[in-house]
DNA sequence: TGGCCGAAGTCAAGCGCTTTACCACAATGG
DNA sequence: CCATTGTGGTAAAGCGCTTGACTTCGGCCA
């Protein structure tokens, strides 16, 4: 720095006036500064200038992620969405033990400036340490109570009411819900099957149509008994919406053995999925695609802008899945 | 430091060298220089340390990660490895008309003591760039080239033997390979399938058995077309190694209604999916699991220690994929 | 004409550590 | 008994920036 501020023949806080933008600076002057920095391929360094500003530019996002599938979108757009406006996103594994202090070091320590929180349960312990230690964060999901909580997320409730009444729309009037059951896992309590389930009971309730919610654990016993209780405890069902997706590979699989076609006798559209999931199936799943590279990004966002200043009101954002048409829903059967 | 310095009755030194351990001092002082931290519960700034020391305990993960399905265990484990070490991982996005300029700031300008690169093709520009710029690197991957270089990766040849091998010893003449056919995307050139691709060539003409390789395009109309396409010119075919998810999906899925019962009739192996993805079919895929977690472990760790200086020869590991029995893989049917 | 103002720059004091040189002292050996 | 070596500790010079206080100077108004 000093270099180029001699070279350019100006001091070393106008150097840093300039590549910062922090502080008005003559047209010529800018100038000159900028073509010495680009003969002498100048870098400011990253841990100097975080000493000096007490901001470490980076952004901690917490993990374990236990939900292995639809996540890398997040981490990916919120990476991309940070580097663009000058921050680093870390991976930061927290471990469950030490929740309290892991949270507090990270920020207190000024290692991040802020903290991005996927796979929020409805009740987050983290969430509440986040709060007490004081530290700027954005959920990427949503706590029960959201008060002046930053958060994005898929909405659920949306989603669900349009898939029903797509369904609907299509002729059916018989629905099953596929859940995946999440007792006795560490993601019990996640949220967005708590939601969609009762989304999706107060859908069919408002619409008259019948809905049946299915819990399916992830072994692959209970995932292939499935079709046979769908048969015994809801035959008549023609629609299926599953946020489980190795059932839904498994009912597309499973029904035409039972002489059931998809989507001719049955139809399964899947939420919360990614298209490339749903791509791998034949015929290819209908989904309700989530928007990961959205919300990565706007979380992201949106905690940089909490910690550039712009307080203001709590960042509160949802976006509904869009439908990636596939194969798997059709008109509902003319019915016996 | 000052305060911790103050009241434990020594020098801020001495501070630095009990908590770096980088000094010898007297167990009675250090003992009570560590309980003072722990009353003020005293942290180290990370910024002032990495500006001291000029090293920033920062590995850079490059990404795009392209092939988004088997990513994740790497990333986490490499994550975890690093945080147990006192290095943190970032996500570093890699603009392709850039890579020069970037994989030289990067390491120039501090951010990052070292770089792990994933997805390698057999010939990397990135790869190049990196020796050029003189950075510490790390492969999860092989280029074609690679001596003196570090690298940690699955080993295909070998788990291609494996598989081959037991396959032969089930009693199966007639084999096919499907692989994904990448010619016209970013990951044309990735090593994987190239290496596999060779593997297999070697390891069933070794053994006298007849072999056919399949390239399948990532379409779904590829995809859905390749059990015809099997019956038709390969139609002895008894065993299948796939490593490509979504074509041993569709296979099982397919083949069902040609008549075609897997295991019975035709066994189907995959190599380097995860166990999860296996999971998803009915019958679960039998599966020469990626040791995704080992491996970036192992690459996160020989990156350390690199930056550490303990120099010595490259560290070149090969893991082969452990076998995931799943239920797609039985004896040969009894020839016609 | 003098006083005032704003705009463009400069000065210099840190930011919180690491690390090299150095010091005091005790033990050791010839 | 003195020189040598080793041991535990301290002092202080940075690391490369940011930033608030300060200077300089030309214009503008009364």
């Amino acid at each position: 720095m000093q270099q180029v501020a001699d070279r350019a023949k100006v001091s070393i806080s106008t150097v840093s006036f300039v590549v910062n933008n922090t502080k008005p600076v003559t047209p010529e002057t800018r100038e000159r500064v900028l073509q010495v920095i680009d003969e002498l391929g100048y870098r400011r360094n990253r841990a100097a200038r975080a000493l000096a500003s007490r901001k470490s530019r980076i952004l901690a996002l917490i993990y374990p992620m236990l939900d292995h599938r639809n996540n890398h979108a997040f981490v990916e757009s919120a990476a991309t969405a940070a580097e663009e406006r000058g921050y680093n996103l870390v991976l930061w594994p927290l471990h469950s033990d030490n929740v309290t202090t892991e949270i507090a070091s990270l920020i207190e320590a000024g290692f991040a400036d802020g903290v991005l929180l996927m796979e929020v349960q409805l009740d987050d312990e983290r969430v509440s340490r986040l709060r007490e230690a004081q530290a700027p964060f954005v959920l990427i999901g949503r706590t029960r109570e959201l008060a002046g909580i930053d958060y994005v997320d898929i909405d659920f409730e949306r989603t669900t009411q349009t898939a029903v009444d797509e369904l609907a729309k299509l002729g059916h009037r018989d629905l099953a819900l596929v859940l995946e059951d999440l007792r006795g896992t560490p993601l019990a309590g996640y949220a967005p099957p708590i939601r969609t389930e009762q989304a999706f009971r107060e859908a069919v309730a408002a619409r008259g149509l019948a809905g049946t919610v299915f819990h399916v654990a992830h072994d692959s016993g209970s995932i292939s008994a499935l079709p046979a209780e769908l048969a015994s405890s809801a035959p008549q069902t023609t629609a299926i919406v599953s946020m489980h997706d190795a059932a839904s590979l498994a009912l597309l699989s499973a029904l035409p053995r039972r002489g059931i076609e998809v989507p001719r006798d049955l139809s399964i559209v899947t939420i919360g999925t990614t298209a490339s999931l749903a791509a791998l199936s034949q015929p290819p799943l209908s989904t309700y695609e989530a928007p990961g590279h959205v919300l990565g990004r706007a979380a992201a966002e949106a905690l940089i802008a909490r910690l550039e200043g712009r307080d203001g009101p709590a960042t509160q954002v949802l976006v509904p899945c869009a439908l990636h048409p596939g194969a798997s829903m059709g008109p509902a059967p003319a019915r016996a």
